[in-house]
DNA sequence: CTTGACGTTCACGTTAACGTCAAGCAGGCG
DNA sequence: CGCCTGCTTGACGTTAACGTGAACGTCAAG
């Protein structure tokens, strides 16, 4: 029966759930060509490929990225083994450059991070010194 | 003649131009109460207390915060120190939760960089295979 | 005195990323 | 059978964050 080619799948509904985003996000997404589920009849399969590919979206999304950037991550990924020598050069020096580019996020972050705890803490401090006063 | 509290001051031009923004952005930013730059007659005067408030608006941009999230942050920056004790215990918890969504940021951040710098690390192992069938 | 380069306010336009109906088909259930 | 639930495709509405232009003031240079 063939029982070892058996994916999971998924409905709209069911995966929208599954990622916490509506059913209308993924066909939006659909319609600007980020993911392409197989059909039963009229209705959208999603299998564990698509999953995958919508947790990197969505990722994406979350560091304020564009649906046309995150777009093109994602069309990288997945086309990163069928490559040509060339396109993997191409591929290579854009990978580099949002490594480069996250790693600065990063430090970014991290400034932050620390001014935010400092500020944390010179509350703190403050709360102290109004605790002894009275 | 109170040349201690000379402060470099600018335009609305130099700002922009000093931030890498138009002065379009630094005008709503105003209408949206982001910002309180003086006046000269009806030109405004945006002083090195405008200018960090400002960095710090746009950092909280690149972080993909809402202009409202950016106006709730730097306004805890600025009152930090004249909080009273209610006030500052909220502030503390508000700057704690946003410690610790900056830290879960950063390790979903953690989490691409690594995954981006494999991908680009099996490129890199690819390409030399290709050189070496050839 | 006119020409630019800067500033001002007011107001409508734009884009991304969805939300929100509307109208209709398909299947299961009491 | 009627109803409910969940799917479908449009099509229009919405919000944030500015862009863009109009119409005007002002000051220094030529």
């Amino acid at each position: 029966m063939d029982a070892r080619t058996e994916e999971r799948t998924w409905t709209v509904g069911e995966l929208a759930g599954d990622l916490g985003i509506t059913t209308r996000t993924l066909r939006f997404y659909e319609a600007e060509g980020l993911i392409t589920p197989a059909r039963a009849g009229s209705n959208r399969v999603y299998g564990p490929r698509e999953h995958a590919r919508m947790r990197l979206i969505l990722r994406g999304r979350r560091f304020g990225m564009t649906l046309a950037e995150c777009r093109e991550i994602v069309d990288m990924y997945t086309g990163a083994e069928s490559s040509e020598q060339r396109q993997l050069t191409t591929l290579l020096a854009r990978l580099d450059a949002i490594a480069e580019d996250l790693e600065r996020r990063r430090a970014d972050l991290d400034r932050t991070l620390t001014e935010v705890t400092d500020v944390a803490d010179q509350c703190r401090n403050r709360l102290t010194e109004l605790g002894l006063e009275e």
